[in-house]
DNA sequence: TGCACAAACCTAAAGGCTTTAGGCAACCGA
DNA sequence: TCGGTTGCCTAAAGCCTTTAGGTTTGTGCA
């Protein structure tokens, strides 16, 4: 019975390799404890449940993400700030699409992934500074920008881009300037 | 032994009810055969499994949606045709949650969703009439639209929005006025 | 009318996941 | 070195999925 030395800590970021590898839906406690070759209930005295646990995943996810986005972000502005904050999010979903499935987990409010989630809102405040804009436009904006990221990455992710043309390589970069112009001109629309 | 009258058909109407009820991810083979006061292995006669009840349900919002959008675009073009569509698929996630949730969910390829899918591109490519757009931009449209919608949704539905003014009541006209004109002047982009 | 066959629904059972309760043992501080 | 805390264990109940095989119901044809 030697120790495996489990902590909540540990747990999430094993579960987030774990959802990389067979996907977030697929992660259980089960799974997890079979990964630490522990028993199932020996992870209940670390996490409240499963609910918790997955909870915990998306933290990793989202703090992981927001790092990443934060680095990419340091002396960028404008339209280069935009692209480089997109890509963070796009590649870092190809990379670890369980743990980008995760960033999408409910959580509920209270838990610190909210506090995550405002730090992916204030990024993406700090891109719009290039652009000027007023409330609630910026707010607007900031939605947009959300959107935009959330919805295309989920749904090429999904595949339902890959059987037709353009690829989809080619159409982000181009809805990317796209999105760019539409902020230098959102005042007058 | 009274005969209910399973078909997968009403197994798929009846799962898409209760997952506006209890949520699309609680809808099981159990909790419908409990609904229905069957036995849980009778409906293995019907739907090969969770997967295959999963992917009906699916199906059913996909088709429901496409229908009313339809219908909504129907004698609209440009501004209007775009807002219509917008608001078509936005107040079909708010009365329907759980059915929204399970336009969501992944189907494999080759699954009558497929076409699905297929129809609501087209319903987005009669909306992009009024705009006048060339291909490839005519394709970047579409997809830039497709993310707008499901990622604004599902935001909203996931409550990223609520604890922030404007409501985003007000924020979705104004992104869509933004969209248009963007649609408007992309040539140009 | 009556019979035969197909379909609908049932019971039984195995296997997996979640969660709680209570027990033994390893480690840490005194 | 000893006591207590904590980490992991066994046991068990409850729910979900899926398969196998039985029985009833209903339909269509003679």
């Amino acid at each position: 019975m030697a120790r495996v030395g489990l902590t909540p800590d540990r747990l999430a970021r094993a579960g987030a390799e774990l959802a990389d590898e067979i996907g977030f839906d697929q992660v259980s406690a089960s799974a997890l404890a079979r990964r630490f070759g522990v028993q199932v209930a020996s992870l209940y005295a670390h996490v409240r449940g499963a609910h918790d646990l997955r909870s915990r995943i998306a933290q990793v996810a989202l703090d992981e993400m927001a790092d990443r986005a934060a680095e990419a972000l340091a002396g960028r502005a404008g339209h280069d700030a935009l692209v480089a904050l997109a890509t963070v999010y796009r590649d870092y979903a190809r990379e670890h699409p369980g743990r980008y499935a995760a960033s999408q987990y409910r959580v509920d409010p209270g838990s610190p992934a909210v506090d995550a989630g405002r730090r992916h809102t204030e990024l993406t405040r700090a891109v719009l500074r290039g652009y000027n804009l007023d409330e609630p436009a910026q707010t607007d904006a900031i939605r947009l920008l959300g959107s935009v990221f959330n919805g295309y990455i989920g749904l090429e992710l999904g595949g339902s881009f890959a059987h037709s043309s353009p690829a989809s390589d080619e159409s982000w970069p181009r809805i990317l300037d796209a999105l760019d112009s539409l902020l230098r001109s959102w005042t007058k629309s």
